[in-house]
DNA sequence: GCCAACGTTGGC
DNA sequence: GCCAACGTTGGC
């Protein structure tokens, strides 16, 4: 079981947007980014876990859980010439994008602030790569030591 | 709105 | 294959 990170900004598509979608699930689609795309292609597995990450934003943190569900699968958005992700060079037959679908777990009594990991970030995360200088990925690997802290942050007042 | 970081594109 | 120009990301 991998742990990751996901990036989205609360404008476009937020925790609570996801709450409310029917099953509390999504389609994680619009990935352009070949390391992202192959990180989902290569490596997620149906009951991965991810952070729901708040991203370019007023208060940018950590605001809850995600699973994964299901396999990975080509991204239908590449195909769709409608879709402000479409891209032609993707086809049905040869892929070049791909998706997962997510479902909520939880969202956080309380979200955990990017300024609060920063505080953490000299000695209990130190690594953690959302908070390297010039970070850019939409998901990134969470490491388990990491994600343990970040749950008891989130437990606690 | 600014700016640093960094991926992508395209000319050569 | 190199590298400058350009576009995007995301915190501030």
């Amino acid at each position: 079981m991998n742990r990751w990170l996901f990036k989205s900004e609360p404008d476009a598509f937020s925790i609570d947007d996801l709450a409310a979608a029917p099953g509390k699930r999504t389609h994680w689609d619009g990935v352009r980014n070949y390391q992202v795309r192959n990180m989902i292609r290569d490596e997620m597995q149906a009951g991965d876990l991810g952070f729901f990450y708040h991203s370019s934003c007023p208060e940018p943190g950590i605001a809850g859980i995600v699973k994964v569900m299901g396999k990975p699968k080509p991204d239908e958005s590449a195909f769709d010439p409608a879709s402000k992700y479409h891209d032609p060079a993707s086809k049905p037959e040869a892929p070049r994008w791909y998706m997962i679908d997510v479902q909520l777990v939880r969202k956080f009594p309380r979200l955990v602030s990017l300024e609060e990991l920063r505080a953490h970030e000299a000695r209990k995360l130190s690594g953690m790569l959302i908070l390297r200088r010039g970070n850019r990925l939409s998901i990134t690997p969470v490491e388990e030591r990491h994600w343990r802290i970040i749950e008891s942050l989130a437990a606690s007042p």
